[in-house]
DNA sequence: TTGCATGTTCCGGA
DNA sequence: GTCCGGAACATGCA
């Protein structure tokens, strides 16, 4: 589920309920999803701290608390609870920040994700690795400059984190069957008007899914037929297509998603 | 039981 | 150096 809109809904979340909260006690129940400390370096750090207003930056939710930040990563299944104080733990909450105000839960099934602990802002870039700009936020020029001598296929590059930040395997299929681009073409092969209504198919998919806090299921959506067996495209009705691109499975309409336009 | 899954990282090879 | 595919990570589900 975590892409660039599930995490933006999180911070939402994380903003609207723990920025300004005082933390009282944390637990964890999964003490593995602390990747670079342990449960008592963290109470340690942070107990009676107050959180500051979150930020997200692609897929990572950077959290500040006085002197020191979170940096949240979700993996595959991670996701984040607010809850009263009194409620019972769930069975994949990994780790609870009990606040003055409530109960923060972060979740993980397969437990891929994270909490790192870092000092001040620096060392961010150890934890997160290089990051390009935010998909949300990034500008045509710079898209543009970005993929410019860049090799290889267009879906890899849209999930290259290094290169833009926040799109993964279900964002990438959506915007490249929004603008019509199979998702094997190689990024040189775009022409330039092509590359511009891929960025603004981008844009669209982002701001629709962002205010939705995931990828819409909606009419008029791939996301719609995603999980469907035999799923027909929403725009033209042929069969769609699954394969493997990137190395991740892709969807696409083999109709309207031609490979050299 | 087997294969698959929206995340990243690491390795080998082109 | 760049890029890609595959494996690995941990776990649940169809």
């Amino acid at each position: 589920m975590p892409e660039l809109p599930d995490v933006e809904g999180f911070r939402r979340t994380w903003a609207r309920h723990v920025a300004g909260a005082r933390l009282e006690r944390v637990r964890t129940p999964s003490p593995e999803l602390l990747r670079n400390t342990s449960p008592q370096g963290l109470g340690r750090a942070l107990h009676g701290r107050a959180f500051g207003a979150p930020r997200r930056h692609g897929k990572w939710l950077l959290a500040p608390i006085e002197r020191h930040l979170l940096a949240v990563h979700f993996g595959m299944t991670g996701d984040l609870h607010w809850t009263s104080r009194d409620e019972a733990d769930g069975a994949y909450d990994a780790v609870v920040f009990e606040t003055d105000r409530g109960t923060l839960r972060y979740r993980s099934q397969r437990k891929l994700g994270g909490i790192w602990l870092v000092r001040g802002g620096a060392g961010l870039t150890r934890v997160t690795g290089e990051l390009g700009p935010d998909a949300a936020r990034v500008e045509w020029d710079e898209l543009r400059a970005r993929f410019a001598d860049r090799r290889g296929g267009i879906k890899a590059a849209l999930m290259d984190q290094s290169l833009l930040a926040g799109l993964g395997n279900e964002l990438s299929d959506e915007i490249l069957w929004r603008a019509r681009i199979h998702p094997a073409t190689a990024v040189g092969d775009l022409s330039e008007r092509k590359l511009h209504a891929l960025f603004e198919s981008m844009r669209e998919v982002l701001r629709a899914s962002m205010r939705h806090g995931r990828i819409p299921a909606e009419a008029g959506w791939l996301e719609r037929v995603r999980e469907k067996r035999e799923a027909a495209c929403p725009r033209c009705g042929a069969s769609l297509a699954r394969d493997r691109v990137a190395g991740r499975t892709a969807l696409w309409c083999p109709r309207c998603q031609t490979e050299w336009d």
